[in-house]
DNA sequence: ATTATCTATAGATCTATAGATAATGC
DNA sequence: ATTATCTATAGATCTATAGATAATGC
């Protein structure tokens, strides 16, 4: 057999499942599609897997650990000056989800919303990203206290960033058509809408 | 029968109904739970509504009619300055929020991820909102030429407004453990998260 | 007489498994 | 000998309906 043939039915049906849970969530998606999409027979799938639950425990940790290296990535370089940072963490956050853009949606729906899976990730997360915040939060009172920018409170710029970040992608099908032309070409208008909320926020802590 | 028991078995269903769609979506939603949540047998579902289809339907209709009553009230008066108008709109469309907090992620899930119901919607209000950016727009078009503000793409603007608005809603549960203390208190919490958003916009337009 | 409700069960849809058969790596 | 695959079907879960019975408004 060629390598390009060589492609595990295992591999399949992972790569088809992700499709399948990431466009219809856990309860929208079904073993039968998986299979189908995988081309394979329907007891492949729980020949590997054992059962769908395992499947999309699967799919999970993979994006689990997909965000976890948006969140790294978004801290930006802890050396450069605090707007350097910001503006850097901003656009490499932006840039992720360019990557992934299925995974907002996913990970709001199927983790956030589910209290059990929410605290697993939590526990894993919540102390280095307190440790994050503190980290910002000093360096932004010290700018502050040099005048360089406004008094800021890092919770709430964060969520900020995040808002901006993360809801284009989330309602990317409802922006675009009421947008009309403007989203006529996708990779353009991200571009903008990525310098756009660098900008909003850049004025937000900018002294005037 | 005293008015308070008076509340008929169809009304339950649908306030049942309301509450699993908007948690659970069409997907989750269980008719059983829907019966035992309202208190009646399961086939009295079936005899008011006679599928799970329609009764979701009922809902969808009552959701569409309340986003479109916060897209008007988002539009603030076309009588007050630009400015003013912008601050009373992203105020009463955070407000529209806070009042139904469930609607955005059902909203963003159920309809505009399925392309034959969203297609449907964009008919009905399309050109009402079309009507308005370019109302917005020629208005701050000027107010930009008279060196009041700066100069603004308002579709831009709209999706910055959204975006700020909608996300806390829709990560709420992402949010709060993350963000820790700051969140003890949720009245008091979005509160400040509306003041935010408005400044955020504020800063992004006023000249400086 | 019409409307509302209940019990019991059919029907549809998915997930999961059993058991036989083919392919593969030592 | 183990791993991979297929066919056929069991099992579980939901939705929907049939048909009987009770409640209600003229």
């Amino acid at each position: 057999m060629t390598e390009i043939e060589k492609i595990s039915s295992e591999q399949l049906i992972l790569e088809a499942a992700e499709q399948e849970f990431l466009t219809k969530g856990y309860d929208g998606a079904r073993t039968i599609s998986i299979a189908q999409k995988a081309g394979v027979t329907h007891a492949m799938l729980h020949y590997y897997y054992r059962t769908k639950r395992q499947l999309f425990e699967c799919i999970l940790a993979k994006t689990i650990s997909t965000v976890k290296e948006t969140m790294l990535a978004a801290m930006g370089d802890p050396d450069m000056p605090l707007v350097e940072r910001l503006k850097d963490g901003i656009a490499s956050h932006f840039d992720h989800m360019v990557a992934n853009p299925l995974l907002p949606r996913f990970f709001l729906n199927e983790i956030i919303s589910r209290p059990e899976l929410y605290s697993l990730l939590y526990e894993r997360v919540a102390s280095f990203i307190r440790e994050f915040f503190a980290d910002l939060q000093s360096e932004a009172d010290a700018a502050a206290e040099r005048g360089e920018i406004e008094k800021i409170d890092i919770p709430m710029l964060i969520i900020s960033i995040m808002s901006l970040n993360i809801f284009p992608f989330v309602a990317y099908h409802f922006i675009e058509p009421v947008m009309g032309t403007i989203i006529a070409d996708r990779e353009i208008f991200l571009e903008e809408r990525k310098a756009e909320n660098i900008e909003l926020i850049m004025r937000r802590i900018i002294k005037h």
